[in-house]
DNA sequence: GGCTTTTTGGAATATTTATTCCATTACTGC
DNA sequence: GCAGTAATGGAATAAATATTCCAAAAAGCC
C-alpha cells in the first residue's frame, strides 16, 4: 500500500490546544493549507457560526481546500472542528463555587486556566451589563450628576478601584471631583455638588454615612450597586444596578467599569453641551 | 377568502428589538409557542450556533412548534431568525476612532450607546487576553512572586486602580503587601520582598524609579503593562503584556484586571501549597 | 353535546451544507 | 526536462437541517 497513514494525529481537543497546534504547523504548511490556517487563526470568533463555504471564502480558498485542512489538524471534518467551537460557546460551565474548589484545592499550576476563568466571567458580566442595563436610569444618572459643579466619588474596599479611575477619567475631562475614599478628610458638602457612589453588598458604613450626610445637604447621589438594589432605594437618587459574576470572593469588576467609564463620558459631554 | 393573513407584523430588525416583541407577547400565547418564547428568552445565546431541532428540544417542544414561533414573530422561519444572531456575533464593527468620533461629536444622547462601546471594547480586551497570554511568562511571574514575604504593588495614574485592586485582593488572602502609589513613603526595600507593578505606556517616571530601586536591591520585579513592552524588559525579570483596546484616551482595563486577579489567585495558592 | 376554529405533532419534502473523489496542475529531486 | 509525488479545484454525492403540510386533538362557542 502505497497510501500514508492520513495523519495519524489526534484531533486537539479544546480550543487552547487547537490553537497551539495552528502556532506548531505554521511556516511549514503548503499555501492554501497555510491561508486556511491564517485565517482561522485570525478569524476565530467566525467559526462557531459560519458554514466551510464562507470560511473558505474569507480564507481564500475553494471548500475542499478548508475540509483538507480541518482533517490534516486530526478533525474528521469542518463539522466536527465547529462542533468544538460551539460547544464552547455554549456550554454549561458548572458554578463558580465548584470550579473555585477544584482550583483551589487541586494543583493550582495551571494560573492559566485562572485566567480563563476570569476572562469568561469577565465576558458574562459584560453581558448581562449589555441585557439587562436601564437606558432611562443611566438618562437620569447622567441628566442629574451633569448639573453639579463637583462631583464626590465614593468608593471603599471593593469598590475603590472602580471610584479610583472614575476619579483619574473625571481629572483628565477637566471635571473637578474629590475622591471619598478615607484617606483625606471628607471636607465640606456645598448645594451645587454631587455624589456618585460605588458600593457592593455588604455596604460599607463610610459609604452610607457619606451618602446619607449628602442627602441632608440636598445633593444629588447616584449610586452604581450589584442587584438587589432595594436597601438603598430610599437613599439615592438613582441607582443603577449591575450585575458582576463572582468568582469566589472576587470579582473582575469589568462590567462596573464599563458602566462608570460610560457614565463618566457621558456626563463630560452633556456638561460641554449645556455649556 | 377565509385563511387570515399569516400575521402582517415585520420581523425585528435587531436584537433589541426581538427581546421586545418577545416581551409584548408573552402571557398571551398558546401554550407550545409561549414555551418556545420562554426558552428563547432565556437561551439566547444558542441560538446563534444551534439547530432548530435542539433548541425545540430544549423548549420540550417539536420542531415544527419552533418554526411556527419563528413565523409568528414575523420572521421566515428560523433561519432567518438565526442569521439575525449569527450576524451579531459576526459583524464587522467600524473602527474605535471612526465610532468615537461619531458619539463625541454627534448628540451624546444615548448614554447607552457609550455602555455599549465599553462592553464591546472589553470583551475584544478580554478575548485578545486568553488568547495572546503567555502561559509560561505566568507561570514565571507566579513562581518568582510567591516566594516573597511581602509584595510592593506599584501603579500610578490609569495604572492606579488595578494596584489598589490588588493591594485589597491581596490583604483578603493574607498576603502582606504596600501599595506604592504615592500616597506614603515608598519605605525600605528587603531582600525577601517582590515588587508587582502596573504601568501603561507612557511609563510613569515614578513606576519607573521605583523598579529601578528595587533592582538595585535585588527585588524580582514582575510587570503588567501594554505591547510592545520592549522598553521595559531590561528592567523585569518577568513582563506580562496585556493588550488592552482603547476607546479614545480611556480603556476599560477588563483584561488587566482579570490578569492580575489570576495572578494573585495563583500566587495565594502556591504560597500555601510551599508551605 | 355538537359544530367551528385553533393548536398540535410528526411524517414527507425541500434546501442547504458538508464531504468525497478524481482529473488536472504545480512542485521536487535528479 | 522528465518521472514521481504532492497539492489543488470543482463537480458529484452524501448527510444534515429546515420547512411544509395535513390529519388528529384540543379548545372555544352556542
Amino acid at each position: 500500500m502505497k497510501r500514508p497513514a492520513p495523519s495519524a494525529v489526534a484531533a486537539p481537543a479544546t480550543i487552547a490546544y487547537f490553537r497551539q497546534r495552528l502556532a506548531e504547523t505554521d511556516g511549514h504548511l503548503p499555501r492554501r493549507l497555510q491561508q486556511c490556517a491564517d485565517h482561522l487563526a485570525s478569524r476565530q470568533d467566525l467559526i462557531a457560526v459560519s458554514t466551510v463555504a464562507q470560511l473558505a471564502a474569507g480564507a481564500g480558498v475553494p471548500a475542499s481546500a478548508m475540509m483538507r485542512f480541518c482533517q490534516t489538524l486530526g478533525f474528521s471534518g469542518y463539522s466536527d472542528l465547529q462542533r468544538m467551537f460551539r460547544a464552547a460557546l455554549t456550554e454549561d460551565l458548572p458554578d463558580y463555587a465548584t470550579r473555585l474548589a477544584n482550583l483551589t484545592s487541586g494543583p493550582v499550576n495551571q494560573p492559566a486556566a485562572l485566567v480563563a476563568e476570569f476572562v469568561e466571567a469577565g465576558r458574562r458580566s459584560l453581558g448581562l451589563l449589555a441585557q439587562d442595563l436601564d437606558p432611562a436610569a443611566l438618562e437620569r444618572a447622567v441628566a442629574t450628576l451633569s448639573q453639579a459643579r463637583l462631583l464626590h466619588l465614593v468608593g471603599y474596599r471593593r469598590a475603590l478601584p472602580v471610584a479610583a479611575y472614575l476619579a483619574y477619567v473625571f481629572q483628565q475631562l477637566d471635571i473637578p471631583v474629590r475622591l471619598q475614599d478615607g484617606t483625606a478628610p471628607t471636607g465640606p458638602l456645598n448645594p451645587d455638588e454631587g455624589v456618585l457612589a460605588v458600593t457592593f453588598a455588604p455596604y460599607a458604613a463610610e459609604t452610607l454615612a457619606f451618602i446619607a450626610a449628602a442627602r441632608d445637604h440636598h445633593l444629588p447621589v447616584v449610586v452604581l450597586t450589584d442587584p438587589p438594589a432595594g436597601a438603598l432605594a430610599s437613599l439615592a437618587d438613582v441607582i443603577l444596578p449591575v450585575a458582576e459574576l463572582d468568582f469566589g470572593k472576587f470579582r473582575s469588576l469589568s462590567a462596573t467599569i464599563a458602566l462608570a467609564l460610560a457614565l463618566a463620558l457621558a456626563i463630560a459631554s452633556r456638561r460641554k453641551e449645556t455649556g
